[in-house]
DNA sequence: CCTGATACCTAGTAATGTTATGCATCAAGC
DNA sequence: GCTTGATGCATAACATTACTAGGTATCAGG
């Protein structure tokens, strides 16, 4: 898949990802690939910044976590502004997912293609 | 509707204006905005530049017309690989929303969410 | 004549995702 | 003990891409 198709929809991605639970930057590059059934594998690179913009933005917050075996991770939550942005984010996807499959569609179909 | 949105999806959407019949600039901004029941309503300066891409690609190819008040048109016809590349394009859409729509979906669903 | 719609074009800009790289920790193999 | 690979975080440099803003020209209507 290509990635530029992914502009401007990674930021719902990313916060899809954490809506269930909280997780570190690994943990959500994981749990994308595994919901998009392997579609999305995202590098490191794409997502730690992205993580970072969230945090700015205050749709997510980070704390420090030391597991067991002392190693320090960054675990990211929702905040409540998280949230909305989400239900945003997906009534958005669902105007422009629409507005695509009428694009797709062919002659202005609006609905009951005969 | 946010621009940024459209990331990676305005080459598919240019072609598929075009896929009917052949158009000039303008005429294909209004065609998009037509069957996208004016969710996507694009300035000049994006499609132009996408028009001169896309034929520099060898997905469209263009000549001038005269129409009868003397007035000057580009008018661009989709190639045979322009026809090729919107139906990858087709595909790759596809792929995507259903992805997307598993994201947004929440813990691994594959199909039937109870 | 002047304005607004039609019609084309491009330079500059901001945003965004990827590549490449660096650092540190931990588990496993030898 | 040492090395290797996976885990885990981070950022700088880069290419792409869509938009803003500006320019030119034609045509119809007042």
């Amino acid at each position: 898949m290509e990635g530029e198709i992914l502009k401007g929809h990674l930021d719902m991605i990313v916060l899809a990802a954490l809506s269930d639970r909280p997780a570190h930057g690994y943990a959500v590059i994981e749990e994308i690939r595994r919901r998009s059934a392997g579609a999305f594998d995202l590098p490191e690179g794409t997502i730690y910044p992205v993580l970072h913009r969230l945090e700015q933005a205050g749709l997510l917050a980070s704390r420090w976590v030391t597991t067991d075996s002392g190693r320090r991770r960054r675990v990211y939550a929702l905040t409540r502004r998280g949230e909305r942005a989400l239900a945003d984010h997906r009534a958005g996807w669902e105007q422009f997912s629409g507005a695509i499959g009428r694009l797709l569609g062919g002659r202005g179909l609006s609905k009951n293609p005969a």
